[in-house]
DNA sequence: CCAGACGTTGTT
DNA sequence: GTCTGG
DNA sequence: CCAGACGTTGTT
DNA sequence: GTCTGG
């Protein structure tokens, strides 16, 4: 699956993979965690509430922040995201959490890397091995997202319009079964998009079919991994060292 | 019909 | 063990 | 994904 | 909102 994720290429670089015409304002991120608040690429025109805080506009695209696990429409509180945060590539048009989003609201994930953990025994007590995964060399890249605008239900008894709670954009990834890589750490894997896929999974008149055939692994020839530290596995530690190669062993990224 | 889930991973 | 929070 | 809580009353 | 389970 994919729970945690970086994202600490430069801003030049983000330009450049995500067509913005400015430079997008992205601090570092090195453990980005479930429920946080993440960058996410939109088709144009999205979002079109208010309160998603869109930061830089081209033609095609919007860079907005969002939280990580999908809101569903029927969603009671923004609790109910929190386990949302993946879609099976396999059923991810037909489950009702999250097909319209599968049909409608497509968006990219950026990162430059994300984390696996490999079970090194068995049994609960286990050691876990956390790697760092990405493309070979380190070049930021795409997670095939979903996303949605979830509006807070309106209490009952006051004027609504001066009690409405600012709509929440949220996002999920879509997993898939690791490559011949990635297997020997974790059976499932975050679908990456190549560059040239980035438009049709954003376009609103892709054919379903086209779009599924997107939801695959990426080759493992182009993807690098190494093992790094269990510091990681907090969601406060968000700094360099957690993306600090731990020893040899792995292939370079 | 109504009530309750709506999800993934991994482990057994 | 299981749920919630990040 | 992992970490950390998992509870109530009452007091500050 | 819509589907599944009882």
């Amino acid at each position: 699956m994919c729970g945690r994720y970086s994202l600490t290429t430069p801003p030049e670089a983000m330009r450049r993979l995500f067509g913005f015409e400015a430079l997008p304002n992205l601090p570092p991120r090195y453990n980005v965690a479930p429920t946080q608040e993440a960058p996410v690429v939109l088709p144009a025109g999205e979002p079109d509430g208010d309160g998603l805080r869109p930061q830089r506009t081209l033609a095609q695209r919007t860079l907005a922040m969002a939280r990580w696990g999908l809101l569903p429409p029927f969603a009671k509180s923004p609790a109910d995201g929190a386990r949302m945060i993946n879609a099976r590539a396999e059923t991810v048009a037909t489950k009702p959490a999250f097909r319209r989003a599968f049909a409608k609201r497509r968006c990219l994930v950026p990162a430059d890397g994300f984390y696996e953990w490999q079970k090194l025994g068995d049994g609960p007590k286990a050691a876990k091995q956390p790697w760092r995964i990405g493309l070979k060399g380190g070049a930021p890249f795409a997670f095939a997202g979903l996303f949605e605008t979830w509006q807070p239900p309106l209490p009952e008894d006051v004027d609504a319009e001066a009690t409405a709670g600012a709509p929440i954009l949220s996002f999920t990834i879509i997993t898939t079964t690791a490559n011949a890589a990635i297997e020997k750490i974790h059976p499932r894997m975050p679908v990456m998009l190549a560059e040239a896929d980035h438009d049709l999974w954003l376009s609103g008149a892709a054919e379903p079919a086209a779009l599924q055939a997107l939801l695959r692994p990426f080759p493992a020839e182009a993807m690098g991994y190494y093992r790094v530290s269990t510091r990681v596995n907090a969601v406060r530690n968000d700094d360099a060292e957690c993306i600090a190669p731990l020893t040899a062993g792995g292939t370079e990224d």
